[in-house]
DNA sequence: GAGTACAGTTATGTATACAAGAAGGAATAC
DNA sequence: GTATTCCTTCTTGTATACATAACTGTACTC
């Protein structure tokens, strides 16, 4: 789509990393949001950014707001921005939103036996003897997270699934605590094996039972784990960063 | 060249209308798109909108970034921007994602009684003798919007009614076309209210069948009659300009 | 006459300059 | 010691300058 240039002296570094700076740091910031440099709270300012990030105000500025259309900041009125601080009843509503896309997502699959494709991809992952399954928590965390993604896609609705994938990304913050311990991994395997079964089977009443009970035991477990886990995060990066 | 607005001086209405420029400049767009004096497919660069709103481009691109996100425009690689054009399945899509927030927030509703407040209000606007029914089209569009909206307001999940309301922004532009004829506005009294009276009786099942069966009307007839709708209204915005 | 090369125009992307206001600290009055 | 006032500093919002690449039309070559 982008005609190369014969010779590349100076577009060899826009082509490498993104395209454009806005972008590149609108990933790197919603990173550091994920991973607990920035923590729910913090403070900033744009210049601040912009001169860690070796760029100018500008990039930063188009990053910040999508940022902040998309819930993880705000901007305090001429007085800097903010980490969105936590806000559990915020989070909830999320889950609810997701119980609601998602069970719709497997009664629709199920009617129609649509999503063959989708379906396959899945069984690949979450039917497969205990042995093979995996361990490691981010590996784990990113399945889960496509596995519900893919439930939504597979209905050939787009803008669900674009709608849906906010979601996800909204949530990846607080979903990823809930990652940390085996336990937690298991049972993922175990309900995810249910919940494809049944919409193989296209027995969708049991399907969309299983999956608003899943997620709402997500949703359950979060809200107990997540003071803990974020004082211990927040401890970490600090030591990051001495 | 843009220093000196012609109009009105700049800061006077800044500080009338809504603290910054850029969102001006983003509800003047957008309702310039609402209104067919940006057709679909219009191609347009920022300096021409920030010359017209005698602004810079800063809030003008800040403007435009966010309509874009909000699928209302495209932007062309160093080659302006554009007018989204018509996309039927686009449209369809959003239908369908109504559909199911709006069925999930009645049975929830139904389920659960809340949302007492709401009701009583739509009670007062649809329930009424068919003498004292409104027949201006935008009036009851706008009204109609507010319905849907209201029903998964009613539910109390802020972050389902603030997706629903971007659904609803969305297709705005495309609903609009919907209302210009009596029978549909009469149609729609008659539907809402048979919605309503089934959710004020708590009857989970009939008022999602009706309400899914409402949505999908408007879905089909928006399909039925838009393509001339819209060449009207381009010939119509066309003689505005001349 | 057709095709290609080249330069001028114009588009967005990015950096920088400037404006206005909020926050916080120091100094002063009591 | 406490409260108040002013001033400095730092913040975002906006305007403008500059960089780079794409498009377009023209002139030239074959």
């Amino acid at each position: 789509m982008a005609k190369r240039p014969v010779d590349e002296p100076v577009s060899r570094r826009s082509a490498e990393s993104g395209e454009n700076l806005a972008e590149r740091i609108y990933a790197q910031l919603k990173q550091d949001i994920f991973e607990f440099r920035l923590l729910p709270g913090d403070r900033f300012s744009e210049t601040e950014i912009a001169e860690r990030m070796a760029v100018s105000r500008t990039p930063v500025r188009e990053a910040l707001f999508r940022l902040q259309r998309e819930a993880f900041v705000d901007v305090l009125f001429r007085s800097g921005w903010q980490v969105r601080p936590f806000d559990f009843n915020y989070f909830e509503d999320l889950y609810d939103v997701r119980v609601v896309l998602e069970t719709a997502a497997v009664k629709r699959l199920c009617e129609q036996s649509i999503g063959g494709d989708e379906l396959d991809a899945l069984k690949q992952i979450w039917l497969v003897p205990a042995a093979d399954r995996l361990s490691d928590a981010s590996t784990v965390s990113a399945l889960d997270e496509r596995f519900h993604e893919m439930l939504v896609e597979a209905t050939g609705n787009a803008e669900m699934a674009r709608m849906h994938h906010a979601l996800t990304e909204r949530m990846r913050i607080i979903r990823r605590l809930d990652f940390t311990k085996p336990p937690r991994i298991e049972a993922t395997y175990l309900e995810h094996g249910k919940i494809l079964r049944a919409v193989l089977q296209r027995r969708g009443d049991q399907a969309q039972l299983l999956l608003k009970t899943h997620i709402e035991e997500s949703k359950s477990e979060v809200r107990k784990i997540t003071l803990h886990m974020l004082h211990t995060a927040r401890h970490k990066s600090g030591q990051e960063r001495a």
